[in-house]
RNA sequence: GGUGGGUUGGCCGAGAGGCGAGGCAACGGACUGCAAAUCCGUGUACACGGGUUCAAAUCCCGUACCCACCUCCA
């Protein structure tokens, strides 16, 4: 059995076919660090953290990309109003970016280069470009390079458009382009940009244009040829069409696989920074863990249109609550979990179609109800092994509750206050313990009442009462 | 105008010709002092109209509505 993955290119699943055997590369675009991360950004990069920690539980040996794209129009812009520096405001962006990965525990990339970075790299391939007839200099004198789509026939592949059906933008400004869906490769320094926010270059100093930065980086890293491109939808025009155009043109083969994600809306529109940061992930990370907003969007397939809601996170972290409360009362009665379980056939053969995580994740439910039932019987053995492969196809999503990465903050402070609540509620359980044994019910009632409304859910069990935390608490 | 996607039970969300994914909620039963947790059970869902087929949520034709992209939004 091979993993197959849904290419854009050919509209299709495809068998995923490395370009050398048992490796796998890897990019995915990653975020212009303009402003504070919200829901819709970190889908994109869950997914393809989940694409990722899949191939390489197949035996891929992964070099993954992902960049950071620190200069351009909007973060100007931005650090402008803010009255920063620009590269004071993307260094910001990105320290927040990397906040919100860690607590989502999205795995920080092979390598996580800087488009500033890599200048060079870019002005490398504009010359190729240049020298192979498929960008020039603007003729207005504004230090301008355009790529020349007209010199290529295959513009469009991608997302199977005629470049005549196209319309030209609204505000296209036409400026010294010989046609107006001509892209910009370089940008020639404007009086009023900060003079630090342009590099040296054979046209003059200016700034890279937003599509070059990733043929270069995927190039440098990942070769001429590699595996596999992603991104979120939006980015399939023009962005990526570009990126494809360009690196073809300049005589590289570029990706095998496009692979897209689909959006994240909030009351029917677009998660855009317009609305607001009320989904910012500090803010939802406020009400609830990373670990089960995580959930909700791994429980949903990538290609998936996914209408945010805070009732259906809620229905999601308490799904997600099942599944670890199984663990905790398993891990009671047969003591530590091992991180040596196995899958399940039905989740390996959902993750290997096109990472079908929504069915992957019915399949833990399953062996979760399977172990549950266990648990009343007493069969330990047989529970050790269902909870151990539990625990395994979570970590395959990232999703694994004893994982160290979900104790992220205070550490040391988290453990002691764990101690303090248990030995507060052990000693309420003890006076109800008590109190049941006089059959004064009321009284013992009454503690239970007083520890629920506290956030604390009990449960009984043949070997006494446990606690654990209410779902949708941090 | 061009390109792509969608419409599934009270809700969230899979599936892609024939056994009702899974979760949340609800109801019944078991367990319990009562609960909770857990287990067992309970649903005549696939936007609408035609058609193909022994068989359609799934294929074909048409209609309606929604959404995304069309030069720098994941």
């Amino acid at each position: 059995m091979t993993i197959r993955l849904y290419d854009t290119a050919t509209r299709g699943v495809r068998d995923f076919v490395p370009l050398q055997e048992g490796k796998a590369g890897l990019y995915v675009c990653g975020l212009t660090v303009q402003s504070e991360p919200h829901v819709g950004h970190v889908r994109s990069a869950v997914n393809f953290d989940v694409l990722q920690r899949w191939l390489r539980h197949r035996g891929y040996d992964v070099t993954f990309i992902r960049n950071v794209t620190d200069i351009d129009d909007k973060i100007l812009a931005k650090a402008a109003e803010r009255g920063l520096p620009w590269y004071a405001h993307a260094a910001r962006m990105t320290r927040e970016l990397d906040r919100a990965y860690a607590a989502l525990n999205v795995a920080p990339p092979t390598y996580e280069p800087l488009a500033t970075g890599h200048v060079p790299e870019m002005v490398e391939l504009i010359t190729e470009l240049i020298e192979r007839g498929h960008a020039y200099a603007a003729e207005d004198g504004s230090g301008d390079v355009y790529f020349d789509v007209q010199s290529w026939p295959q513009y469009g592949e991608l997302t199977r458009q005629r470049i005549d059906d196209m319309e030209a933008a609204e505000d296209a400004d036409p400026r010294g382009k010989r046609d107006p869906r001509d892209f910009a490769l370089w940008k020639g320094h404007k009086e009023s940009e900060p003079a630090t926010a342009s590099w040296p270059s054979p046209w003059g100093r200016g700034r890279p244009g937003w599509h070059i930065e990733c043929s270069a980086m995927a190039g440098k890293y990942l070769g001429s040829a590699f595996d596999i491109h992603g991104g979120g939808v939006d980015l399939r025009f023009p962005h990526h069409e570009n990126e494809l155009a360009q690196s073809r043109a300049a005589g590289h083969p570029f990706a095998s696989y496009w692979m897209h994600n689909a959006w994240i809306t909030t009351a029917g529109e677009k998660m855009s920074k317009s609305l607001g940061n009320s989904l910012a992930i500090p803010a939802v990370l406020e009400t609830y863990r990373g670990i089960e907003l995580r959930y909700y969007l791994v429980a949903a397939h990538y290609r998936s249109h996914v209408e945010f809601s805070f009732e259906a996170l809620d229905e999601a972290a308490a799904g997600f609550r099942r599944i670890e409360h199984f663990l905790e009362r398993a891990a009671d009665v047969v003591g530590e979990i091992g991180s040596a379980g196995m899958p399940c056939a039905d989740f390996v053969n959902a993750m290997d179609d096109d990472l079908g995580t929504p069915a992957a994740v019915a399949a833990i439910h399953e062996v979760v109800r399977e172990g549950n039932r266990l648990l009343a019987g007493g069969d330990s053995a047989a529970l050790r092994g269902n909870a151990a492969s539990v625990r395994a196809m979570l970590a395959v999503l990232g999703l694994d509750p004893a994982d160290p990465v979900w104790q992220t903050g205070a550490s040391g402070h988290e453990e002691q206050l764990t101690a303090a609540v248990d030995a507060l509620v052990s000693e309420l359980l003890e006076q109800r313990a008590a109190a049941r044994a006089t059959k004064d019910f009321a009284a013992a009632d009454a503690i239970r009442d007083r520890i629920k409304s506290a956030g604390i859910l009990i449960t009984d069990t043949p070997d006494g009462p446990t606690w654990s935390l209410e779902a949708g608490t941090k």
